[in-house]
DNA sequence: AGGTCGACCTGGCAGC
DNA sequence: TGCTGCCAGGTCGACC
């Protein structure tokens, strides 16, 4: 799915181009990406609401509506949105067969949610504390607040680092493809236990977190199959990839074989002899 | 507490 | 040209 670089690259586009409109009227194509209500509530809390606020935590983009509520998008493995300046009937889009609700906007521009695998969910909520996943999320990795001190305690555990960074609870917004990318950065082995860690080694994991994030969100994310951005354009992230999808390739640092393995049921890449 | 695994879905692609 | 099996950016709940 979109990880944090792609969440925040929708975040972005949307805070520029319907910030300030109002929902004229919702349409659920499949109430399965509808989390916690009926399509009809759903629609019933959005319509007439104006969005005001466009905020993100971990993979979940959170708008804030007035006079109340919010408008929480997690896309999860599938999911993007795309922004229609003009409003278009849904059956003339390219993505018919993976748009899942269209939102149209006071100016006549649509929002249209496309999910062709409907893991993602829209949660139309007036509080949320209501939201349990987002309650549980650990700080942002590109927050102030996020110290070096503050990765040590959370990687204080057993589990292969890999796993550790990917685990929301701990960190927030990390998934498949950075944590590969941030391990290879930081010359870390996925698999060591994250508290076999060195301080110098943490320093250096906490230094590359920011610095593939934030790269990965001037290139406007990575688009592997999916994922688009609002515009319906492909993020370039993939043109500085590393490691990740390319395993039997040559390292781009040292020229040995970039090598794939399973952990906790997701691919693994790294370069055996770049990151110990 | 912390780890692993199946389930949730659809579709693209490699191999036969 | 099919068909089969595997794989995919995420998370949750059941189980050990």
């Amino acid at each position: 799915m979109p990880e944090l670089p792609e969440v925040e690259t929708i975040r972005r586009d949307l805070q520029t181009h319907v910030s300030g409109l109002t929902i004229r009227n919702v349409e659920v194509f499949d109430s399965r990406v509808i989390a916690g209500q009926t399509p009809e509530s759903f629609i019933r809390r959005l319509r007439g609401k104006t969005m005001m606020a466009f905020d993100r935590r971990g993979k979940s983009l959170i708008i804030t509506l007035k006079p109340r509520g919010f408008l929480v998008i997690q896309p999860k493995m599938s999911g993007y949105v795309i922004y229609h300046p003009s409003l278009k009937r849904a059956d003339q889009t390219a993505e018919r067969s993976k748009l899942k609700a269209v939102f149209e906007l006071s100016n006549k521009s649509a929002l249209h949610y496309n999910d062709h695998r409907m893991f993602g969910k829209l949660y139309g909520v007036d509080d949320l504390s209501s939201v349990k996943h987002l309650n549980q999320l650990g700080p942002e990795p590109l927050a102030p607040e996020f110290t070096a001190a503050v990765l040590t305690t959370r990687l204080r555990r057993t589990t292969p680092v890999k796993v550790a960074l990917m685990n929301q609870e701990l960190v927030a917004g990390i998934g498949n493809i950075y944590a590969s990318e941030i391990l290879f950065d930081a010359g870390i082995d996925p698999r060591r236990p994250s508290r076999s860690l060195a301080p110098s080694e943490i320093r250096r994991l906490h230094r590359s977190i920011p610095k593939i994030l934030k790269q990965a969100i001037r290139m406007r994310g990575s688009s592997l199959r999916d994922y688009r951005d609002t515009s319906g354009q492909k993020g370039d992230f993939v043109r500085c990839i590393r490691v990740y999808n390319r395993a039997g390739e040559s390292c781009l640092r040292c020229g040995h074989k970039i090598q794939s393995i399973v952990q906790a049921q997701r691919s693994t890449f790294f370069c055996g002899s770049c990151q110990k």
